[in-house]
RNA sequence: GGGCCGAUAGCUCAGUCGGUAGAGCAACUGGCUUUUAACCAGUGGGUCGCAGGUUCGAGUCCUGCUCGGCUCACCA
């Protein structure tokens, strides 16, 4: 049976064809496992085409680029690796190499290929039905496509040119690929198909060969999807490492709140069915995570997604990935070198280096981060002092147009107008300022901090100038938290907090300029496919019943 | 939401002045028992994003729409 929202065509029927033939041949052609070897001594137990790679390469000879090894040199890595029996697994890299009686094939794991050499002589096929048996491996061979999922078993080699290769005994079928590959030189060039479908990306990621060595084509060192999706993870576990090691305890609160704060932003409404009330999917997890410095959490953090009902562009996402920390008995200062250490820190843990390239720019975090406040730097950039009487809205434009653009380095902007920064305490010095910085790097706004306003009295006049603010028409001004005022009077210890925008620091890291191409699935206008179509007609979806298989899952 | 640009074979892309729809890779058939983007010979594959219009004739020109990219505004 066909699913009728799958494209056919002359490819995928042929893989049609081979997947009945494979059928007929092993059986059960969706086996429910393969066990692999562990040969590499891998913690998790078993061996992946990375491990063996890892474990084994130091055996291959090396020689110069166009040179072949000479006949000593293999037989010595040779007389090592026949003795070494693996099992693997993985997706046919390529389209087999076929040559008469013999192939060559690389089977990927995501992440790194390994060469399999797969002879008519002496390799079997396996049944996957219970009790298994063989069958004929080079007829199950032939029917294997591009992108099929196999399990192989045999002895390690190098082959002539050096290259370390399994020599295959046992085949086994894994899963089919019904779909065609992308192609093995270009990968998804269309950005439509990257984002919608990154698994197709990914695979097409793993698949690319790279140009050989008379190639012309430009030296690139941008990161594929799966290298960016690796080094979002690292900068995560090394944020999570950072903070953790410094007392910090991570914490999660609530996505849906009954009220949308903590920023200056337009909120997803939803509704709670039992409770008949709605809903707001978060904006900022702040308020709540003050609360527990209330409650005696000195060191807290969370790093979650925010939802901001606002426009899509290069640099914003619906959903975002937030960390916000808290810091008892710390002010803006003690924020700012903790955020400078902890960059530092990510930096160097995620690239290797404390040096990057963002675009046209060397940005280097080993020197200390600049500190100016937002008047300096409209001043230094615009050529000419700011009016000491400006409006604090219109000293906010002037630093977004004349500063902001050159904030490459990495620079804390200070002393932010007061009237703009409803959780903030004023600065002892003048009481127009608060006592906030944002912090900025390749022209990007990536963190926000202030001295957390701790005084309940005045915490409820400011949110009262806030309703004001949002009764001339300002959406995004704040509402009265009523219940946080209550936290506030029972008592919150001086505290500097801070928010940094994950999803910006990571495109700064992998020196991406689209905020989708460090979100797995970005958030994308609904595909009008035929079965969607259907759907929308009425005729398809019929109601509650497909909802509890979810929720099982 | 505004402006600019794009959509052609499974993938990457050509398509001139409006005159029979093209290439490489992939697929299919045959050959080849250590290949390296393997090679050699042959074959098939298209709703030119969708809907109208102009024209003897539209992938090409015009209008509208859909989806996407960049950019401006709002925001992190």
């Amino acid at each position: 049976m066909t699913v009728p929202f799958i494209e056919q065509n002359d490819q995928t029927e042929a893989r049609r064809d081979h997947l009945e033939a494979l059928r007929g041949l092993v059986g059960n052609v969706y086996p429910n496992k393969f066990e692999r070897s562990n040969v590499s001594d891998t913690p998790a137990g078993e061996d992946t085409i990375t491990s063996i790679v890892a474990a084994f390469k130091k055996f291959a000879p090396r020689v110069a680029e166009g040179e072949k090894p000479s006949a000593d040199e293999l037989d010595l890595a040779n007389s090592e690796l026949n003795k070494i029996r693996v099992r693997l697994a993985g997706r046919i890299a390529a389209p087999p190499r076929v040559m008469g009686k013999a192939a060559f094939v690389h089977l990927s794991d995501g992440g790194s290929r390994l060469q399999i050499y797969v002879r008519r002589q002496d390799v079997v096929g396996v049944r996957n039905d219970a009790g298994g048996g063989e069958v004929n491996g080079w007829e199950l061979f032939s029917l294997l496509d591009h992108g099929d999922f196999i399990g192989v078993e045999g002895f390690l080699f190098v082959t002539k040119t050096g290259e370390l290769s399994v020599h295959v005994e046992k085949l086994q079928f894994l899963a089919k690929a019904l779909l065609p590959m992308p192609d093995k030189m270009h990968g998804i060039n269309d950005p439509e198909i990257r984002q919608r479908q990154r698994y197709a990306d990914l695979i097409a990621g793993s698949l690319k060969l790279e140009p050989g060595v008379g190639s012309q084509e430009p030296e690139r060192k941008e990161l594929n999807s799966r290298q960016a999706f690796e080094l979002r993870a690292r900068v995560i576990k090394e944020i999570r490492r950072f903070l953790d090691e410094q007392g910090y305890i991570e914490v999660e609160t609530p996505m849906l709140t009954p009220l949308a704060t903590g920023a200056a932003a337009r909120p997803f409404k939803t509704h709670h069915n039992a409770l008949d009330i709605d809903l707001f999917a978060r904006i900022a997890p702040e308020l709540y995570l003050k609360r527990l410095t209330v409650g005696g959490f000195e060191k807290v953090y969370e790093l979650n997604r925010n939802f901001r009902n606002e426009g899509i562009s290069t640099k914003h996402n619906p959903e975002f990935t937030m960390l916000e920390f808290y810091w008892a008995y710390a002010d803006v200062n003690d924020m700012m070198d903790l955020h400078e250490e902890m960059m530092r820190s990510v930096v160097e843990v995620a690239t290797g280096g404390v040096t990057i390239r963002y675009g046209e720019h060397e940005i280097d975090f080993s020197q200390p981060f600049q500190r100016i406040t937002m008047k300096e730097a409209i001043a230094r950039y615009r050529g000419s002092e700011v009016n000491p009487n400006e409006e604090p809205v219109r000293i906010i434009e002037l630093f977004e147009q004349f500063a902001e653009p050159h904030l490459i380095q990495p620079t804390f902007i200070t002393d932010f107008p007061k009237a703009i920064s409803p959780l903030s305490k004023a600065s002892p010095s003048d009481p127009s300022v608060a006592e906030r910085f944002e912090y900025f790097v390749g022209g990007l706004e990536s963190a926000n901090g202030f001295s957390e306003l701790n005084d309940p009295e005045e915490q409820y006049q400011r949110f009262k100038d806030q309703m004001v603010q949002r009764e001339r028409g300002d959406e995004e001004a704040m509402v009265m938290d009523e219940d946080y005022i209550r936290a506030l009077s029972y008592g919150m210890p001086p505290a500097a907090g801070i928010g940094v925008g994950i999803d910006r620091l990571v495109m700064l890291l992998a020196n991406k300029h689209s905020i989708r191409d460090v979100i797995l699935f970005p958030h994308m206008r609904p595909e009008r496919s035929e079965g969607s179509r259907q759907e929308a007609e009425g005729s398809v979806r019929t109601g509650s019943g497909s909802d509890r298989i979810n929720d099982a899952g």
